[in-house]
DNA sequence: AGGCTAGTGACAGCCACTGACAATTGACAA
DNA sequence: TTGTCAATTGTCAGTGGCTGTCACTAGCCT
């Protein structure tokens, strides 16, 4: 790797990290793309050449982690029910994803930056958006693993709408909560994939919550 | 009603309008606010003294059928399961929703501002977003009528998502589609609601799609 | 009729973002 | 090494969304 290459990087490093940080403490609306390259030490027109947007650099961590889940699902035996291979992929790839993450920024931080996440606006809308896109590529994926054409046939987008919708609901709770570590948010996932059938049932009277 | 007050509603139904028929012809990004203000002969201050901003005019229309929903919802009988309740709400209120929205903009007007939202990626994030915050809303609902607690019981949310993930599929593909009538819509709908079933057997090579 | 106040326009300014151009800096061959 | 080329950067100017301020006008109320 060049010493121009190593630059490059280490500008963006500078960038991205100085980023998450003032978001962590000023919060996002609160920090403007001149903060970031005056802490970074560059023109905000640089900036600009490394990143598409401010909202660009929020999301840079969670990008990781998204292509971390796809690949973990396609590496999925097609043995698997559908909504079991999702599942245990999401499940197993939170443990390497974390490695790949602490080598760009602390996990730390990167768990303070996911609860600004949340709670802005914008940069929720922004998530949601994201975590839709995601769910087609899976709906493609899972109707592969099937041999089916995710056009024709609905199970694959269900089924997939189905598991993204109950990650985004304990996604929501585990950050409003006070336990972000990693150990709450598998127990979080787990209990609520595990009420799928439950809240299914015709009458919810006969069998009380857990 | 004030001379005043019809002066104002005059406005801004003038602006929500020249807003909407722009965005439908030209695009949302393509549109500034200068444009609609110019549109609807007021000044850009005006515009901003009406709407909170440009996204806003974009989901005036859609804010309103969310509130038929909501209300469609609550009136459903205590006895359906949750999941028939959410379905039938949905179904019998998009009849009546289009009478209050014809009073506001033509309805065809409508269905083409709806195609941009989709296909606009702000707008598609910030559509998202309310989805999300409905979705809260019918959680709590739900709760209510079966006599939980939403934040104890994981049901009322976990059945929510997948009908609004069931509902968002459905509106993406009808968007996307070339036939915007109400009877597509409704009748995509029911299709996909009837494939949840399905998509949550085991082995999905057992019964071929429809 | 005349005072009161809500609604408006004009103006200035902030912030995210972009295009253009000039200056700088690393890469690479002579 | 040095000179040349290309990549990277900073500066400047400009656009669009959005907000605060202030003076002015138009409808309301007695």
């Amino acid at each position: 790797m060049n010493l121009r290459e190593r630059k490059k990087r280490r500008t963006r490093d500078a960038l991205l990290r100085a980023a998450l940080e003032l978001f962590a403490t000023r919060g996002y609306e609160e920090t403007t793309v001149d903060d970031i390259a005056a802490a970074a030490d560059v023109s905000q027109r640089t900036f600009f050449r490394y990143f598409a947007g401010k909202e660009e650099t929020a999301f840079f961590v969670p990008r990781l982690a998204e292509t971390h889940v796809v690949e973990a699902v396609r590496a999925r035996p097609p043995g698997e029910a559908p909504l079991e291979a999702l599942r245990r992929a999401v499940l197993e790839s939170w443990d390497t994803i974390n490695e790949a993450i602490e080598e760009l920024v602390p996990i730390e931080l990167h768990m303070r930056v996911y609860r600004v996440i949340e709670s802005t606006p914008a940069l929720l809308a922004a998530h949601l958006r994201r975590a839709a896109e995601l769910e087609e590529q899976l709906a493609q994926i899972i109707a592969e693993r099937e041999g089916l054409d995710a056009d024709v046939d609905p199970r694959p987008r269900i089924i997939v709408a189905l598991f993204g919708g109950v990650i985004r609901v304990t996604e929501r709770l585990w950050s409003a909560g006070d336990d972000l570590s990693l150990d709450a948010m598998r127990q979080l996932t787990t209990t609520y994939l595990d009420q799928v059938g439950p809240a299914l049932a015709e009458n919810w009277r006969t069998k009380p919550s857990p």
